[in-house]
Formats: C-alpha cells, structure tokens, sequence
DNA sequence: GCAAAAGTGTTGTTTCTACACCCATGT
DNA sequence: ACATGGGTGTAGAAACAACACTTTTGC
C-alpha cells in the first residue's frame, strides 16, 4: 500500500546442506524459519532480512542468517533479485536472494525448534511469497553449477575421499555416477589433491583422503570472483566424521 | 551521507550491438550516457534510473532505456545486484543490473549526440561509479551465455544467414570458427530451421535463409524462463538488409 | 577365505576438429 | 572461365561411457 518511492530491500538466502537419507544415501535440505507476523504469518519462509545501511549484500546474508538460523556456510553466492509487483500482498519489497552452502557438521549445530527446522528439498511445506519459486530456481542453479564448477566441496570438511565427493554428486544430480570415471574426472581436473593420508576404519581398503587444490580457480566465476564469492574459501572445522585417520603414505599417491 | 534503513534502488543496462568495423569483420558496441548532475558529472555511465513503485525490475530497465537512449532490446536478462557500500561517494545505493541485446537496425536508429553515444566494447572511457566492473561482467556474461544458449539471435533480424550467425559468434567470442562445423552444429541443434528461401545479391552462390525455432527452448534458462527473459521473443523488424530476398526452394534444402 | 569398496585397465562410441572438395552464383 | 563463399564429406583426435579386473582392508 506504501507510495515511497524506493521499494523494501530485503535480503534472503537460500542454504543448503546434505544429510543421511533413509536408503543410505545422502539427500539435500534446507532450513526454513516460520513467521511471525503478517503477511503469511505462521507459514515457512526463507530466511531473512532488510537490508541495513550499513553493510553489503553479502554480509546482509550472512548476518540474517546467522540471525535467523546460526549457521556460517561455506560457499555463499548472489542468485537473483526478485522485484515482482505483487511478491507481498501489502507493501513492496525487493529480495536479493543469496545461496549458500553449509557442511554437515556445522549443519548439525542448528538449533531446531518450532520456528527452524530443516526440510528436505523435494518435500517442502507450503511457502509464503514467493519463496517456492525461488527454491526451484536455487535447486536449479546448485544442479547446474555443481557440473561445471567446484562447488561440491562446500557440502564436505577440509578432506574427504572421492567416494564421499562422489556421493554429493549423486545426490544433488539425483543420479548414479561411475566411481571408476569420476575418479578419473576429478584427479584429471586437478582441482582435487591427495593429501598421503588414508582412512581406516572402514571395513574395505582403506580410501585416501584427498582436499581441493585453492590454488586452481578455473574461469567459472568471471570477473566476479573476488566479489561473488568470499565464501569459498572459508576453512572447514576438522572433520568430525567417525573415522579416524592414519598417516601412512602409500605408494600410489599422486603427488605423495 | 543519508542514513535511511533502506538504500535507493536503481536500474542500469549494459546494451549490446554489433556494428560494422574497420577490418571487415563485425565488433562489439554499448551505449553510455552522459552523467549531467555529480558525483561524477560529465563521466560516461551506463543507461539507468531509479526503480518507481509500481514497476517491475525489468520494465524498469526497459523504461529507462527507451527513456535515455530510445532503444527496444530484443533480450533482456538480469545481471547482477551491485551493492557494495562505497560504489557510490554520497548516499548508498543498490543497483538492479539488467543486460540486453538490441538488433543492428534497431541500434541504427539511436540519436547520438553529446550525451548519448556508442563505444567499442573494449575500448571504453572511464566510466562512472563501478560501472566499469559491472560491463566487463556483462562482457563476460555475454560470451560465456553465447556457447551454450541461443541468444545469437538477439543480434539479428527475424531471418539471417549462417555466415551472418557465424560472425556474431566469430565477433563476440574473438575467434574464427570453421564454417563447416559450425553449420552442422546449428543444424544439428534444432535451434535453427532454413525458411526454404535464399538470398540473392551476393557475387557468390547465393545462401539459405533460417530463423530460430521459436519451439526449441532447451533448458538453459532454469525455472525462471518465464520470468527473466520475456523480451527474448520479441519479433525483429523486417530485415533491413541491403540484399534482397528470392523464393525458389531448392532441393538441397534441409526441410524444404 | 569372503565381502566390499578402492583403484586401474581396456574397449567401443560419440563428439570435436581440421581440412579437402564440390556447388552455384556474379562478373 | 574464374573468383568467392555456400555447402558436404571424411579421417584422425579427443572425450566419454560401460564394465572387467586387480588390490587391500575388516571380519
């Protein structure tokens, strides 16, 4: 109903991690806060916020996230802005959408309550706004970019063995891949690097741990890579994964 | 300087045309204006305004181009938020950035005068705020969107020939490509389909003519098709060539 | 030894690339 | 006839996909 001039600005985000499914493989999710107030009070929503005077785009991000969730992603990256005239059913308001990503285990220090739960991405509640439509698009863009870029690595600790990269592969393409292959995808890519030590635990070959190479940046963030992306490089905390880790070097390691 | 809780919201657009240049072969251009009020008076800027209440982001984008450099754009496409605090010296603002083709003879009829002209994409002036920035990813945009999208187009009339399709990719992406291979690729993409005429005029055999098939919209869009690119189907107008057109199917056509 | 996943090798298919060559028109 | 680009054919290289097979651990 408002006749200022310049709309809202309000800044959401998008954030996704992987967790255990129930047929053993991993599956996508994303957390949701519920409103509470009007429009679409009680509804799930994006979590969010307005944009303040004085902080970036980015940094909106990630303080309403941390706001509304506590959670700090690895990857965080601009998706788009929604500016439809009829987005809120009272005032206007105009969204820069961020996405993120975020590891396991910082996805598992989320408080969940009745106001922050996470959802699997393909099962969600009814939305408010236009929340859904924006879902889709961040399912789409994480489906199309994990292909082409490195983004994966953002679901994962600092080391990881090919076998659990290749899992985030599968679940967020939604399909089988041929470890053979994807072996040979990675390592001749090099954006991944074996780092001599290997995981026992498991109770087949030990699998070596590998981490990416920071180093290689491919040219698939243009010339807004430093802008985009500050994200990426955030370290992971030490894997808390179940498995221990032995420091044997093998002989077969690519690069010792 | 102002301390508003929300930031004023802009529109900008980086305009792309190909137009005749010096070595025969075809070169990029955008327009820019000319800033009339400070910060930065009398710097070249991009074509832009700011958001009105009861405007979409991109009629707003379509507005204040026709309003600063009378141009219809083929396609229209969002960039990018730029939001950074200091792009601009005094107050802060946020700017919604659209990026847009326009055909050889719709960009023919720009007035050009003090305040409004046409660069060469790579041999700009010092631009005003980030404005800089923001063209060299919307160049990089541009080039990345042209491998594996159909928004050549965008540059031509309604029907064209390959040779002319093959030097707007030949100009945009900088490299020769082999006119063989680049006519079975377009064929065998389905996105082009031979109108059954020819044009005549040329001192050589004379070439078919093909349109885009307006059926074939692969999935390099994403969920938002609908919404980001509407402009993409507007009609050309007729083709302003200086060859003419004849009419005798021949049997060598492709489907008929 | 056996199961199970790590890791390597191989083969056939598809796609890409370079380039040769014929075709149809204007001059 | 000849120059010029239109249009087709094809052989070699590279990339991809499918799958067999060997290795190393826990049990």
């Amino acid at each position: 109903m408002s006749e200022v001039v310049s709309p809202n600005l309000a800044v959401s985000t998008v954030i996704f991690r992987l967790r255990p499914g129930a047929d053993g493989t991993s599956e996508l999710a994303l957390p949701l806060v519920r409103r509470i107030r009007a429009p679409y009070e009680g509804r799930w929503a994006l979590p969010g916020g307005p944009l303040t005077a004085h902080e970036d785009l980015a940094q909106a991000a990630s303080r309403t996230l941390l706001a509304t969730t506590s959670l700090q992603p690895r990857y965080l990256e601009q998706l788009y802005a929604f500016g439809q005239l009829d987005r809120s059913p009272d005032e206007r308001v105009v969204s820069i959408v961020y996405w993120a990503l975020v590891a396991s285990d910082e996805a598992e220090r989320t408080i969940e309550n009745d106001n922050v739960r996470w959802f699997v991405a393909d099962e969600l509640p009814e939305l408010a706004f236009d929340h859904k439509l924006i879902v889709e698009y961040a399912l789409w863009r994480l489906r199309t970019k994990l292909e082409y870029s490195q983004i994966a690595h953002g679901f994962l600790g600092e080391t990881f063995t090919l076998a659990q990269l290749r899992e985030v592969y599968e679940a967020v393409l939604q399909k089988p891949l041929d470890p053979g292959n994807f072996r040979r995808t990675m390592e001749g890519s090099g954006a991944v690097v074996a780092t001599g030590e290997r995981l026992s635990g498991t109770r087949h070959r030990p699998p070596q741990l590998y981490k990416y190479d920071t180093s290689v940046n491919p040219a698939d963030q243009g010339p807004l890579s430093h802008l985009t992306a500050p994200c990426t490089l955030v370290p992971a905390n030490p894997s808390t994964t179940s498995f221990r880790t032995t420091t044997h070097a093998s002989a077969s390691g690519v690069s010792a």
